[in-house]
DNA sequence: TATGAATGAGAATTCATTCAT
DNA sequence: TATGAATGAATTCTCATTCAT
């Protein structure tokens, strides 16, 4: 509310928060690109440049680091979809933005997927007992949830939607396709990274997402 | 001398292939439930209740066992979509069946949905090498192709449709609310593994799909 | 002393001494290649084109096997020497003759260098036991020991050689340049593999030894 | 407060110096008694007192390791023979003076040999990469080549002697004998190791040595 | 005589984590 | 706050050897 500078944190203070940071995109990278188990701390350190040992002083163990990293990675995605102001646009012009954000921000965020696909494996260990995750998730729902009723409302999409379904579909269209994107190569003999295989891909999703919630 | 005398069970087999498929059937369910890193070639001995060696005797490396489990486990999903007789069914009801189809072998095989994000996490390093994986998948989007051309024809289904954009759909849907139910349970909190929540999922796919491949 | 021909052995017997055989030869290669502790049994049946368990059928262990390979290699060099026939020659002549075959057998025969270097560092351990390697060595020197003293009757040769101290000295020159050939090339810098080099430095050793033996 | 208190012996040197010479000494000790194949990590670390992962801290694998011994142990002789100041003396007594300290440190240093013959059975798989052991041995063979040449000039010594040759065969007379002394005295059933034996041993290389490069 | 299957003991190497400063 | 040194418990893989036929 006021102008008022935040008191200038100490060179200390910041090169701990620095230091942090620094573990916590080294920690993102390496769980992502090796998984949970896969993962090592020592690579983490490295690729931080700092000493294996503070990445115990900042974070209790392995586990807590990788449950910091998801909760981080979260965030990130959450914080994002705000910037999308859904509830400005038309009902249908908003699930299509949602379905496009999806999409780029998972082939942007290839660590986003990696990092779920691990905690599958985990059976949510970490996340299951995080209420931030929770508390970070809920908004989204309800926004999607009174988009959907806008539309009912106002004639442009059918009615019964569930917004949890709906969420789950936009994001596993994405998801297998981007995930599974080598293997599904490597057993189709087609290239599903090169850029035209990707257009496709996120026309044919706006497609069945929206052929699904328009009315008919 | 009688039909009644089984031959006595000895506690070394020293029967090769009953050997092997243990050591398989083993291997599925470790690396399945821990992934590739986190799976202990130890564990897998003591589940097949055979020597840690026999492992390397029969199989090359931890790394082959995995590449063996999973093309043991691709053959096996192929094996029983080729049962599904699709092309004795109308066309509509082909892809119905075969959405349903996939549905209930994702649920009833969680190992084959974390097989393959592990695969996925080691990007496709395993299957890329197998030709025997690209053989086994063809014949199926072939018979999804023949399906759909089978409904423009009759004018049942929309034209215009890839097989392969269609089953990787069918398939996402389905798998991305199986594989991440543990997570998504957690972030919204609602038991997605509940009976009625899984016949709310399936009955959403069927609309999705079928909304998308039926003649408007 | 007779014509009488041995009673021709039975099929299964030569199989079985061809069996031995084959086992002894890829043995002597594989414990030349990697020494006594870096030798395979496996690599040995494998090379022996026998399963190995025929390896404890016909040899104790790995270590009597060891033993069986040293035995082999001692009788083929004294057997080998025993065709020389130095007595034949005059002192000076048998000199040079003994000491170039020592060089061409130790360079042809890389496996007897190699398998002595093994023995040493078990500080002859095996030969130890073995009655039949002292037997074997004892008439080499017996011989060597006739000539000087023929030659220092006739004049040709100084007298008060040992003849064991000249023969280590002739295998020494000998062994040391061909054991360490390689290492030494790498530590001079210069290929002491190639032919010209060989050819200089036997010479250089004749000069060295018929200096010594020579009455000056 | 006194000069008299020493730091306290902890059990845990924390010293990195001081446990990466245990390690090396530790090493060679193995290395020598039981070549590269047939060396324990394990034993290395016990010998050493170190934890066995410490080894693989300070070197990156037994091989590494092995060649960390190897360079070690070259540089260890090649610092005695500098200290022999060959140059300060007269050409023949040079000669003379390398002879015998080549004969007393192979003596006093049998894990040189046994070094050198483990690295030769892998035909010098390690030195080859070394460029620091190729530095360290050029000198000796340049000092070797100055005082034939001095000797030469003087009327000492015979011209066209090729010092490597000459170092070679000195090297080649010792070595061969001590390091198949157990082999030898089994062979020829005289104790070989024993101090007369190893008297007229020196007394014969000398011989062999002097009357080679003296002027006749 | 021959062989494929099986094994227990150990091999090098790795790993998350802690110590001492 | 930061770090180099140290470790115990695994972990994959290997090996000589034996079993059962």
């Amino acid at each position: 509310m006021t102008d008022m500078i935040e008191p200038p944190a100490s060179p200390r203070a910041r090169d701990a928060e620095r230091s942090r940071d620094a573990i916590l995109v080294a920690a993102r990278d390496e769980f992502a690109r090796h998984g949970l188990g896969g993962a090592r701390v020592e690579r983490i350190a490295e690729r931080a440049e700092l000493n294996k040992r503070l990445i115990y002083y900042y974070f209790e163990s392995k586990d807590a680091l990788f449950l910091a990293v998801l909760e981080d990675t979260y965030r990130n995605i959450r914080e994002a979809e705000k910037q999308l102001h859904l509830t400005d646009l038309a009902p249908a012009d908003a699930i299509r933005r949602l379905t496009e954000f999806t999409w780029n921000y998972y082939l942007e965020h290839p660590e986003f997927l990696s990092l779920l696909n691990s905690e599958n494996l985990h059976l949510a260990r970490h996340l299951g007992d995080s209420d931030r995750v929770r508390e970070m998730n809920s908004p989204l729902i309800r926004t999607l949830g009174e988009i959907l009723e806008r539309g009912r409302q106002d004639g442009s999409l059918r009615g019964g939607i569930d917004p949890m379904q709906l969420y789950i579909s936009i994001a596993g269209l994405a998801y297998f396709y981007l995930s599974n994107r080598h293997t599904l190569s490597a057993i189709f003999g087609r290239d599903l990274t090169a850029p035209k295989a990707r257009h496709e891909r996120l026309s044919h999703i706006c497609d069945v997402i929206l052929g699904y919630v328009l009315r008919a």
